[in-house]
DNA sequence: TGTATTATGTACTGATCGGTACATATTTGA
DNA sequence: TCAAATATGTACCGATCAGTACATAATACA
């Protein structure tokens, strides 16, 4: 069964499994998971059917993983952006990831749009699986605590004031982000979007007053 | 062919058109545009097909006339509280008119979320028939005027400073507002929801500062 | 009471859906 | 060179898709 790396007995995949997950992505980005037939992703694989379930078992499973691949690929590494330049103000690293959000959910080279945000609006009723629907779940709960965390921390550095919520601000921080990669979908351009930041960040309160 | 009022030959209807109508708006509202089939319409509906494709002509025209239904019924109304209380404070009304759309993306009698933000989600690719995109690109256009518009008044009153943006402030204001409905769908409590609000407000300029 | 007109219910269409059976091709290890 | 194992390509499965033909039922008007 599980190959991969392995030399065992067997004729050798003709295509690159982690290839084929990145186009399989662009597909599921560009026309969501009920919007995409497997037709669709053989034939931007360049695939047949048999190979496709071969590797990755079925259409949800597949979206499964492709789930992971986003987050962990193009997601989850923007974060670092939030406490890198250590010495850098709050601000201007929180707007730091901001833009990269931004250059993700408008960039050329991939599908307009959050993929996330995109799946997340398919679930709950039949058009996505209910598994599906859990994982979004655990993967947003993930990064809100991610982001909550970090500015937990920050107010313990004394850069958000005592009185700062954490949480209620990673809340809106995300909400922001979110209403970002719609507009983006809807053919905003980037500096419109960055302007929207710039106004976004007045929000967030500073440590004297 | 046209009927709805006159009265003319031929064999009534035997349901409620806008009832229908209504009726449709949730079924695309809960499982989107390509994750509803026509039978789940007639079954939500208790119509048979003919009696569907009769009265709306097909899905795409279905969708069409549910998206208008939509905002001239659930969305559009909310605007006035922009500019009703004239005399009370720009940034009360705009929380008024936020709350508003959470009670409406968060509501226990509809689906959860924006039927607009999720339509707008599953445009572009090959999930949305193009006429619908452009229809969805349409009516944003008409949204964020009309809220600008709104803005550009109160900054010529001098509740905005001179130097407000009203275009990019509307802007901002419809992201944290689509972040609202995409995380009201992930399960956010409307309590929840309302801190988000709150937070949002600040970003706003006031006149002397 | 006809007759034209419209709606309804049944039953169907070809196309596409997700998924697979099966024969063939290719690889490793004995 | 042979056998076990894995991948590929073709061709198919039943289910469901959007949409419709057609016979029947009900209504307004003459």
């Amino acid at each position: 069964m599980k190959r991969d790396t392995r030399m065992t007995a067997g004729r050798k995949r003709a295509f690159d499994k982690s290839e084929a997950l990145d186009k399989a992505m662009r597909v599921f980005w560009e026309n969501g998971y009920s919007g995409t037939s497997v037709c669709d992703l053989t034939e931007a694989l360049g695939i047949n059917k048999p190979s496709l379930y071969a590797a990755f078992g079925n259409k949800e499973q597949l979206f499964a993983r492709v789930l992971e691949h986003y987050t962990s690929h193009y997601g989850a590494p923007l974060r670092e952006r939030l406490s890198q330049p250590a010495d850098a103000p709050l601000a201007d690293r929180i707007r730091s990831y901001m833009l990269g959000i931004i250059d993700l959910v408008n960039s050329k080279e991939l599908p307009k749009g959050c993929l996330f945000v995109k799946s997340s609006c398919e679930a709950g009723g039949s058009a996505l699986p209910e598994d599906l629907s859990l994982a979004l779940q655990v993967m947003r709960q993930a990064n809100e605590k991610s982001l909550a965390e970090v500015l937990e921390q920050e107010r313990k550095l004394g850069l958000l004031p005592a009185t700062a919520k954490p949480k209620d601000l990673a809340e809106y921080l995300v909400s922001v982000l979110y209403g970002l990669s719609v507009l983006s979908k809807q053919g905003k351009s980037r500096s419109e979007l960055i302007r929207i930041v710039d106004i976004a960040i007045n929000a967030l309160p500073t440590p004297e007053g």
